[in-house]
RNA sequence: GGUGGAGUGGCCGAGAGGCGAGGCAACGGACUGCAAAUCCGUGUACACGGGUUCAAAUCCCGUCUCCACCUCCA
């Protein structure tokens, strides 16, 4: 089974089929760094890397382009609000989105270009569209250029919606538009806006348009035709409607898929900055782990909306101790030579992931691999356990969760050297222990092991002997 | 007003005409000195009211509730 996904403008699951044959490129709308992520950025980044994972395992060489909008309406209130220069602003941010990436095991993309150094790519753009008439620069001087929506029947495809419908916004300030339904491509200068935040263009100094710079940019790194361009559900209208718009009207063909992820809720509303109800990802991590939230992220599938809960954070926090559990148990057996980069994932992984990218049927697979590897461990069947060993690793590294994989190694515990000293530590008490219960001293044995505990040393007793481990 | 999504067991979360995804929690059992880990077992869930069908959580009609987008949102 080849690889099918819910295409937005389709409205329905479809075969995916590449532009180039073994290629797949993917532009995916980055973040405005105009604040500190939360959970909901942070769970299209997540969604997008495992799909870009999925293809690569399927044997697709993938180009994901990611952008960085560095300069907007936000960036140049809250870096003004915040006393710093607006580029120092969004350069501050953009290290934040970068370090939550990273903390979430998100792979960089394979470019990630600045809107800021794309301002010829953006006007040669403008001047396609506004040569062609679909486009037109502001009659008042301002120095806007706006995208004219009447002049191009077939707005509307994506969002489904019509342009005489729309509700004209309430409190807009039609400057110098025709149309009021008109979105801007380039914004004029504005007295007060800092001149550095300016360029000069055939039609007046000013800055880029959101929807402009994507487009711009997907163009240049992806050329006219790409295979995919994926965002928040929330970026469908207006930001992909108007990139569709825009890129078509100048002759690109553009994307041939669109996806859209959903987002992560609160008491039930969506996670925004506008109705401040954003859960910040760093003290998650710092909580739960950054698998542990990776994993909830993208365990449910990606257009569902999830539920965000101390309990929901926990609950997938449970999930992944099941998971290091049995990697744990597995990697203690005496292995066979054994290659297990070389193993695949079982069929039912592939199927579930082929079909719209189905992560909740995959982690059903996951976790009955699981179970059969532990009960091939309580049988002392080696080879059996191996090979689930080997399968599991293998679907983790799909999801972007195999513990062993570079962009962990931040998360391992990097006392890893000190192993061996706590070991001899630990064998003395464990020896205390051990003739304590040789001798039937329960109530001593147990003391040892609460006091093990306390330090956040487990003990756990095997048919081989006790063994200890550290509490996450 | 326009457009779209959702309501599933104690909880999270899949599925989309027939045989109960998976996980968490709980309970029982095996193992253990007791635990832990692991395994085995235990559930008559699909917002409400009608309808279609041999069969409906799934299709149709109606109702209720919630969420989102409509030119600043991942």
């Amino acid at each position: 089974m080849s690889f099918r996904l819910y295409d937005s403008v389709r409205r329905q699951i479809v075969n995916f089929e590449p532009l180039r044959a073994g290629e797949v490129s993917i532009y995916c709308c980055g973040p405005t760094v105009q604040s500190a992520p939360h959970l909901g950025h942070i769970r299209k980044e997540v969604n997008f890397d495992v799909l870009r994972r999925w293809l690569e395992v399927s044997g697709y060489a993938v180009t994901l382009i990611t952008n960085v909008t560095d300069v907007d309406d936000k960036i140049l209130i809250k870096s003004a609000e915040a006393s710093r220069p607006w580029w120092a602003h969004a350069y501050l941010y953009e290290g934040e989105f970068h370090r939550a990436f990273r903390e979430l095991g998100v792979r960089p993309p394979t470019y990630e270009p600045r809107a800021t150094g794309h301002v010829p790519e953006m006007i040669e753009l403008m001047r396609t569209l506004i040569d062609n008439g679909h486009a037109y620069a502001a009659a008042d001087g301002s120095g806007d250029v706006y995208f004219d929506v009447k002049s191009w029947p077939a707005y509307g495809e994506l969002s489904g919606m019509k342009v005489d419908e729309m509700e004209a916004a309430e409190d807009a300030d039609p400057r110098g538009k025709r149309d009021p339904r008109d979105f801007a491509l380039w914004k004029g200068h504005k007295p007060g806006d800092p001149e550095s935040a300016s360029w000069d263009t055939p039609w007046g100094r000013g800055r880029p348009g959101w929807h402009l710079e994507c487009s711009a940019m997907a163009g240049k790194y992806l050329g006219d035709a790409f295979d995919i361009h994926g965002g928040g559900l929330d970026l469908r209208f207006p930001h992909h409607e108007n990139e569709l718009a825009q890129s078509r009207a100048a002759g690109r063909p553009f994307a041939t898929y669109w996806m859209h992820n959903a987002w992560v809720t609160l008491a039930g509303e969506k996670m925004s900055k506008s109705l401040g109800n954003t859960a910040d990802v760093l003290s998650a991590v710092a909580k739960h782990g950054g698998r542990a939230i990776r994993l909830y992220l993208a365990g449910p599938h990606y257009r569902s909306s999830i539920e965000l809960s101390d309990a929901s954070l926990a609950e997938a926090s449970a999930q992944l101790a099941r998971i290091d559990s049995f990697l744990a148990r597995a990697g203690r057996l005496a292995t066979p030579s054994f290659d297990p980069s070389a193993a695949g994932v079982p069929t039912a992984f592939a199927d579930a992931m082929n079909d719209d990218l189905g992560t909740p049927g995959a982690l059903a697979v996951l976790f009955g691999t699981i179970r059969e590897g532990n009960s091939a461990i309580d049988a002392e069947n080696v080879e059996a356990a191996i090979a689930a060993q080997a399968a599991v690793r293998a679907m983790l590294g799909v999801l972007g969760l195999d513990p062993a994989a570079p962009e962990w190694a931040h998360e391992r515990v990097t006392g890893g050297d000190l192993t061996p000293v706590v070991d001899g530590l630990v064998a003395a008490l464990l020896e205390q222990r051990q003739q304590a219960r040789v001798r039937k001293d329960w109530p001593a044995a147990d003391a040892i092991r609460d006091q093990l505990a306390t330090i956040g040393l487990k003990v756990e007793d095997t048919p081989t002997g006790p063994r200890w481990s550290l509490e996450n």
